[in-house]
DNA sequence: CACAGAAGTATCGATTATCGATATTTAAAA
DNA sequence: TTTTAAATATCGATAATCGATACTTCTGTG
C-alpha cells in the first residue's frame, strides 16, 4: 500500500545526533519495530543529555535539548527522580544527574573480564615505569578507557575512567584499528569527524592510514599531543581469539620531557610485553 | 471513590529489592502517580539488574529477575540493544552491558565540581605519601567513590570508581556521618544491613556509634579491615555551606605493615589538612 | 539421529497507560 | 506591583504498550 515510513514522528526521538559518530549503520527500523520502547528511549536520552551540563538543567532546557513535549520531559523527570537517577535543586529547579547514574555504569567494569585479567598487568607496568598508564577498549570509532593507574609524579590531564576518545587521534585507538581489515579502518574513520582538539592533532586520512599502518609492523602506536596537550601516548592491542583487538594497552609521558625515540626504546617492550600477556585471555 | 490503591500491580515493578538499603523512604505514592512512566522505570531496572552477572543474562532471566512477562522483557532487550546499552551474544543470545552504559554514568563524574577541584589535592596527598587516596560521596547510607589515586606499591583491591561500600564498614563513611545529627546517624544504621564483610567488620550500633562520635572530636575516622582484608583506611569529611559533610577524602595502607596509631600520626595531619582546603569549595 | 523440551522470536487485538494541550500555580524579572 | 516565563497539575483521546500465544530455533538426551 503506502509502504513509506513517512510517518511523521515529531516525538523528538528519531534523530539522535551527538552520538559522536557511533552506530553508523541506521537504526530507524529498529525505533519503528512494534518492539522498541519509545519512552524508555526517552528517558535514557534524557540522561543522557546531561553530558557537559554542569549547572544542571531545566525542565524546558530538557525538552528543547531531547525534541520532548514539556509534558513529556516533565513524565521523564518526575521518573527519574523518583527512581533516584536525578537531583532537583529545591531552589532553582534544575536536575542533575545522582550518583545512582554512576552505579550502572559501574557494573559494566565490575562484569569485564578484560579489566580483571588485565589489572594486575597495568599495575605491575605503571609500577615498573612510574607512568600513567590505561586500558582502554573500543567503542564504536572511540576507545572508551576501562581500567588506569596514573604515574604520581605528574599528571597530564584528571581523567576518569570511562573518558570517550576517539580513536582517530589517540594512541590506544590506532593501536586497536591496525588490527582491524584496511576497508574497517576507513569506515571508521569516515565515521569519525577529524576534529582537531589540538594543533597538532592529525586529520588527514591518509597520515592516519599510514601511522596504522606502521603500527602493524612495529606492534606499537604513538600520538604526540594530538588530544591532551603535553602528552605524548604509545599503546600496543590487546589481541582477542579472533586475531582483532578486544583493547589496547598505553602509557603517558610528558612531551615536554620525551622525545618519542626515547619513550619508544624505554617503553615499548614493556608495553608490548604487557599486552602480549594480556592478549593470552582468548576469551574474547 | 474506592479510595484504595488496592490494585494488585502484578507487572514486577513495585518491590525494587536489593537497593542496598538505599531510598528508606518508601516511594510507593510516587510510582502510583499518573505522571510516572513504568516503561522507563521497567528499563532502568533491568540495566540495574546486571550487578555482578559476568555471564550475562537470558530472556528469561532478566524476566524472572525483574519479574516482567516474557513480552516486556523481549520489548526491554530489544529497546535497549537497539540503543546501544546491552549487546547480545550471537551465539549464547545472552545480554551483556555494553561500554555505553558507562558514558551515562560518567557524566555524573564530568560534570562534577567536588571531583573537579578536590583532584589536585588527591595528587598531591597520593604523591606525599605514596599510599592509595580516594575521594567518596554520600549515597544513602553508603558512600561511592568519585575519585581514586592509587599508590603504585602495594594495591589492597582492584576497585574502581564507581564503588559503593557501606558507609558504618567505611572510614570515608564514617567521617561523613559525623557531621550529621545524631538522629541521623541513627536512620543511616538502621537502613544498613550491617553485613559482616570480614570477621573485623564492626556489626553493634553503639560500638560504630561510638566510633563515629569520636571522629567528631579527633576528625579523623578509621576502619582496620573491615570490608577489605589488610587495609587499614584513614578518613576526613569534607564540610560544604551548611556544615555537613558533602563528601570525604581516605587513604589506605596495608594494615599488616601499620599500626593504627603509626599510620594516624604519619598521615592524620595531611588528610585533614587536604580535607579542610577541599572544604573551602563551599559551592555544596 | 531423532525427539523432547526449553528458550528465543514474531504476531495480534484489547485496553490501559502515555500522550499533548491547557489550566493553574509559583517564581523570577521589570 | 505588574508582567512574563517556567513549573506543576489535570484531563480526555488514542496510540502505544500490554500479555497471550503461535511459531521457530536451539540444546541436550536417549
Amino acid at each position: 500500500m503506502d509502504g513509506q515510513a513517512s510517518k511523521p514522528r515529531l516525538d523528538g526521538r528519531g534523530s539522535r545526533a551527538g552520538d559522536q559518530g557511533l552506530d553508523a549503520v541506521s537504526k530507524d527500523d529498529e525505533v519503528n519495530s512494534p518492539l522498541f520502547n519509545n519512552s524508555l528511549a526517552k528517558g535514557l536520552d534524557m540522561l543522557a543529555k546531561f553530558r557537559n551540563q554542569r549547572n544542571g538543567l531545566s525542565l524546558v532546557e530538557l525538552a528543547e535539548l531531547t525534541g520532548m513535549t514539556k509534558s513529556s520531559a516533565q513524565r521523564c523527570t518526575f521518573t527519574l527522580e523518583s527512581l533516584g537517577y536525578l537531583t532537583k535543586d529545591p531552589k532553582t529547579r534544575k536536575y542533575k544527574l545522582s550518583p545512582k547514574v554512576l552505579e550502572i555504569g559501574f557494573n559494566y567494569i565490575g562484569n569485564n573480564m578484560l579489566v580483571d585479567f588485565a589489572n594486575p598487568y597495568l599495575h605491575n607496568l605503571n609500577k615498573e615505569t612510574g607512568e600513567t598508564v590505561n586500558l582502554a577498549e573500543p567503542y564504536g570509532s572511540n576507545v572508551i578507557y576501562v581500567s588506569r593507574f596514573q604515574s604520581m609524579s605528574h599528571i597530564v590531564a584528571y581523567m576518569s575512567v570511562g573518558t570517550v576518545i576517539p580513536m582517530h587521534c589517540s594512541s590506544s585507538g590506532r593501536a586497536i584499528m591496525s588490527t582491524y581489515p584496511r576497508e574497517q579502518q576507513e569506515r571508521i574513520l569516515d565515521a569519525s569527524h577529524l576534529h582537531a582538539y589540538t594543533d597538532k592533532t592529525v586529520t588527514d586520512t591518509d597520515t592516519i592510514l599510514r601511522a596504522v599502518e606502521s603500527c602493524r609492523t612495529t606492534g606499537i602506536a604513538y600520538t604526540i599531543e594530538e588530544y591532551f596537550p603535553d602528552d605524548l601516548s604509545l599503546a600496543c592491542a590487546i589481541i582477542g581469539a579472533n586475531g582483532q583487538a578486544i583493547g589496547a594497552i598505553n602509557l603517558s609521558v610528558p612531551s615536554s620531557r620525551w622525545t618519542l625515540d626515547d619513550a619508544l626504546a624505554r617503553f615499548g617492550p614493556q608495553i608490548k610485553q604487557a599486552a602480549f600477556a594480556v592478549s593470552s585471555l582468548k576469551t574474547l
